[in-house]
RNA sequence: GCGCCCGUAGCUCAACCGGAUAGAGCACCGGCCUUCUAAGCCGGCGGUUGCAGGUUCGAUUCCUGCCGGGCGCGCCA
């Protein structure tokens, strides 16, 4: 609908006189009007072209309308105001729409904007030392709706987890495993302040020892004989961390200590994917960065950029020159012990995605990383990506609340709360519309109340009681003995004349622009507030007016829009990965 | 100190990349169930958009400076 009215300006600017061909070059910008008076659609054109054309706005609004096509959709066109275009469109321009929201059912809302581009988008990814927290959580609810609104859109989208199982956290991960095993076994350990101290270590210690018996027990003391204070001590945490690992290898070698890491690598990997599964979240690919620096990649991008004379030696160390590149200061990929630096995967990562061809790159990150997306960019870039393929979208925080009170310590073990014990306590649905209920750069106060609420104050069933209602009356209908004639229904939509009708139609032909929109600014949450208010112009609707009454005609009518916005408010749902149950 | 995000109704947030009289929910007050689910509907109350300037036909939106909050500024990962 939108699309016709652009179509429209586009074909006034085009027959205007010479004298005003200024107007030619501004973009035709159309949007939904918000005050009912101004009629359906609105045009700022006339204002925008005002002062290239030097001219009156009005009169150039006169002249654009004049030079208007006409449409049987378009009734009444409107100048106002300092010059707004206003279009109030016929009242059967809609029914059109409803039939294709009836007809195309789940593919109504789909746009081909996207072109078939090839997205990937990557979110989540938190490492594999435990399992998901709350923060998490809003990562994957939000990553998933924008991926879903790309999708919708036309995009080729590709999910994907990069999973960080190589490095040192990995080695601390390893060591505490075997740590809780030799507890296991029956020996005394103080646990290292650097540790990972979840109880899931322990489980993934008790697995160990289920599976190799007392083989790799060594005794408490040849463990921790000669090793430096710890932090508790007075010593380093860091420094002791790093000695209780090397004592770990040294002890069961480094094949066992390699069993060691995997399997505690794949318990709590698995743990993370089952959570995200459960939640509704599913990545195309699992990336591992270890198969990045196994299979060489880390050391040829690192070869890639001192190649293009993007990388320098300097106090033995191997710098990237990403100040070339807008970023603040240079970045150390090689240490000077040869260590590759975290920095370096990264680049060697984003090589990889350069490598599969990917027309746009889509990061979600926590905000506590915007200081590396200046120095990610300028990799891609000298690596020869282009720069606006890059795209980096920083959540922020999740703040827990429960009565009143934060609540961001789990009562029971003081440590975070879990992505998978706040599903257990809200409930998925409420959980992912509650993720994504907010801009992404806008901090999130989690109301755990609010989102247990099984009443009018909890979104969620009121969007979803809109659904089960549509299916309330089919049944109903049904129980009285009627059938929906859905070609009367379409023929009779002229009887649609209640105000309540016309709102509720009129929004629900809103949604394919809604859905390019949030899709086009990543705003799952406009989505949100969008369903929120096709929901109550429903309920509005549905206590306005009766739909089975007994004017077959109106009946039809009525019920052939009821459907319509079944589709809207489930396709939104979809989208957003919350289920429109047929019933409540 | 520098960088990024945020500051809008008592509370939590919107506002379609500069548009028309700044909108929702919660809370509070008052109405509506012999009619398809009251997990609902209707009405009311509530604002100097942190402050001060600037840009222009027009600013919550853009620029500058302050104030307040959050997060970052490693040869860590």
């Amino acid at each position: 609908m939108k699309n016709l009215i652009e179509n429209l300006l586009a074909q006034a600017v085009a027959a205007l006189p010479d004298e005003l061909a200024a107007a030619r070059g501004v973009a035709i910008e159309v949007e939904a009007a918000r005050d009912p008076q101004h009629g359906d659609y609105a045009s700022n054109l006339a204002m925008r072209v005002a002062k290239a054309a030097r001219q009156n706005p009005r009169k150039l609004a006169e002249a654009l309308v004049r030079a208007l096509p006409a449409s049987p959709a378009v009734a009444k066109v409107e100048i106002a105001g300092a010059g707004f275009i206003n279009f109030f469109l016929a009242p059967d321009a809609y029914h059109g729409e409803i039939g294709r929201m009836i007809g195309q059912g789940g593919g109504y809302g789909r746009a081909d904007r996207g072109g078939a581009a090839r997205v990937q988008v990557e979110f989540v990814s938190a490492n594999p030392t435990g399992p998901l927290h709350v923060g998490h959580g809003r990562h994957a609810a939000y990553g998933a709706s924008v991926s879903n609104l790309l999708d919708a859109v036309g995009y080729r989208v590709e999910r994907e987890y990069y999973v960080n199982d190589a490095g040192r956290q990995m080695e601390i991960l390893a060591a505490s495993t075997w740590l809780r095993y030799l507890e296991r076994c029956g020996e005394r350990i103080t646990f290292p302040a650097n540790g990972y101290r979840g109880d899931y270590i322990s489980t993934i210690g008790a697995e160990l020892h289920a599976k190799v018996g007392e083989q790799l027990r060594r005794s408490a003391a040849e463990v921790f004989a000669g090793l430096p204070p710890d932090e508790p001590q007075g010593g380093d945490k860091d420094v002791y961390v790093d000695a209780v690992i090397a004592r770990t290898r040294e002890l069961i070698g480094a094949a066992a200590f390699r069993q060691v890491l995997d399997l505690a690598l794949s318990g709590i990997l698995g743990d993370i994917r089952e959570d995200l599964a459960e939640f509704g979240v599913d990545f195309d690919r699992w990336f591992s960065e270890r198969a990045l620096s196994d299979d060489g990649s880390v050391d040829r991008a690192i070869e890639a950029l001192k190649k293009g004379g993007h990388a320098y030696l300097k106090d033995g160390a191997w710098w990237f020159k990403s100040t070339a590149f807008g970023d603040e200061k240079d970045r150390v990929m090689v240490r000077e012990n040869g260590a590759r630096t975290y920095f370096a995967s990264d680049i060697a990562y984003v090589f990889n995605k350069l490598e599969r061809g990917f027309d746009h790159l889509l990061y979600i990150w926590g905000a506590d990383h915007h200081g590396y997306i200046e120095r990610l960019r300028a990799g891609l870039i000298a690596l020869g990506g282009p720069a606006e393929s890059f795209e980096v979208r920083l959540m922020q925080f999740v703040t827990l609340y429960r009565g009143g009170e934060k609540a961001q310590m789990s009562t029971r073990s003081g440590e975070f709360v879990t992505l998978r014990e706040l599903r257990k306590e809200v409930g998925n649905d409420a959980a992912r519309l509650f993720y994504v209920m907010r801009s992404n750069d806008q901090h999130l106060d989690f109301d755990l109340d609010l989102a247990k609420a099984r009443s009018n104050d909890n979104p969620v069933y009121y969007i979803q009681y809109a659904h089960a209602r549509v299916a309330s009356v089919m049944r109903q209908l049904k129980e009285r003995g009627m059938a929906h004639d859905s070609a009367r229904g379409s023929a009779c939509l002229g009887r649609l004349l209640e105000p309540q009708e016309q709102r509720l139609v009129k929004r629900l032909c809103a949604f394919p622009e809604i859905v390019l929109q949030c899709a086009e600014q990543r705003a799952p949450h406009t989505l949100v507030h969008y369903l929120r208010d096709a929901a109550n112009d429903f309920h509005t609707y549905y206590s306005a007016h009766q739909f089975i009454v007994e004017d077959a005609d109106l009946r039809d009518a009525r019920i052939a829009l009821a459907l319509a916005a079944r589709t809207v408010i489930r396709n939104g749902l979809d989208i957003l990965g919350v289920s429109a149950p047929e019933t409540m």
